[in-house]
DNA sequence: CGGGCCTTTGACTGGTTTCAACTTCTGTGG
DNA sequence: CCACAGAAGTTGAAACCAGTCAAAGGCCCG
């Protein structure tokens, strides 16, 4: 259940046997149907999950009615609106499950405890911060910086599974274009090979 | 010389009087003139900088030479490569100043060492880098969902005097623009008021 | 005072959006 | 198991908007 988040913990900061249990009895684990929300525009977002399984999303809903998808989390990756989760104020996003997903929670309050009680998991959750600062400069660099095509073929190297599990319009909208321009330079790539 | 350094420190986790001074024998000061590097491509980004007073930025050049500026920081705020801080690689990128420019550094072994001796230096780093990745988030938001418009003038509202103190054209580069667009992106907005 | 950089403006080009139609695929219910 | 409705993806044409190239004016700095 816990498998694929102490990997991630051990390959980050080792862990012996018996802190990997006590971290434990602080997590517990979630599991979501497709389309199921984690959170709603609103609410306080009060957890972090870690996508054991699955996909989720990020996003907000435009004064349109359009669906802006700010970040996807893939096995492996968390997931939370970090705003609100800090301040305790309520939520403008939407987090939901793009296909069948189980996720391993730690909620604030659990989170705050055992920060003060583990070096390792302060150690890990600011490592884990300062992975997911990076990778959103590198969207911000790609995205004043490349040609839509090779913003595409960057997002492909990132996640090489994506495209099999999100639907393409999704990935449009997180790419801030219309379903039909990502049409359009998939097919432009797909001709120059 | 560290004033706006502890005013920031002490609004976000209360220091005595003793602490601060142990926690400022980790700190030196820099001043760097408009223009001056702080940190240049193919270098390892040592150190993090506060910036007491000025204006820095954070870039890489293009294949075409181009300048995409990625971060400013003004007053108050902090810059460095975490990437290249943290994995000890070369950095992609360049830091200078924009204008001059007084900063308070912290080399990483220093804050390597601070972190494991003060609790609250550590609280103090996490819940920067954590507004960091909120700030990042907001402007991945803006640019995948609102016109160049209303781009332009959240960027007038989170930082109001930048304008005075940034040349134009940076300001395009920094919205992954050309100068001339970004030039009637501000007449239309003046007509229409 | 002069030179060079910055900003603005214009005309033109190229690429993205919009709107609409058509096709494909999927899931559902008869 | 088939039929069908709805969603998703593709394609085309027209409108729109940002990029490019070029030129002129303004401003800062030497």
């Amino acid at each position: 259940m816990f498998e694929r988040y102490f990997q991630h913990f051990n390959e980050t900061v080792p862990l012996t046997a018996a802190e990997q249990e006590f971290i434990k009895s602080y997590l517990t684990v979630k599991k979501l149907r497709k389309r199921q929300y984690l959170l709603q525009e609103g609410d306080v977002c009060n957890c972090v999950a870690f996508v054991e399984k699955g996909v989720m999303r990020l996003y907000r809903l435009g004064d349109d009615g359009a669906e802006n998808i700010i970040v996807f989390a893939t096995d492996g990756y968390f997931i939370t609106d970090l705003y609100s989760f800090i301040t305790n104020e309520p939520s403008g996003y939407h987090i939901d499950a793009v296909e069948d997903s189980e996720l391993v929670i730690i909620t604030r309050s659990a989170s705050d405890e055992l920060r003060k009680l583990s070096a390792k998991y302060q150690e890990f959750i600011f490592l884990k911060t300062s992975e997911a600062y990076i990778q959103l400069e590198r969207r911000i660099t790609s995205v004043i910086s490349l040609s839509l095509e090779d913003r595409y073929k960057e997002l492909l190297t990132n996640f090489p599974d994506i495209i099999h599990r999100v639907p393409q319009h999704m990935i449009a909208s997180y790419m801030g274009l219309t379903p039909e321009t990502l049409s359009r330079v998939r097919k432009r790539i797909t001709i120059q090979n």
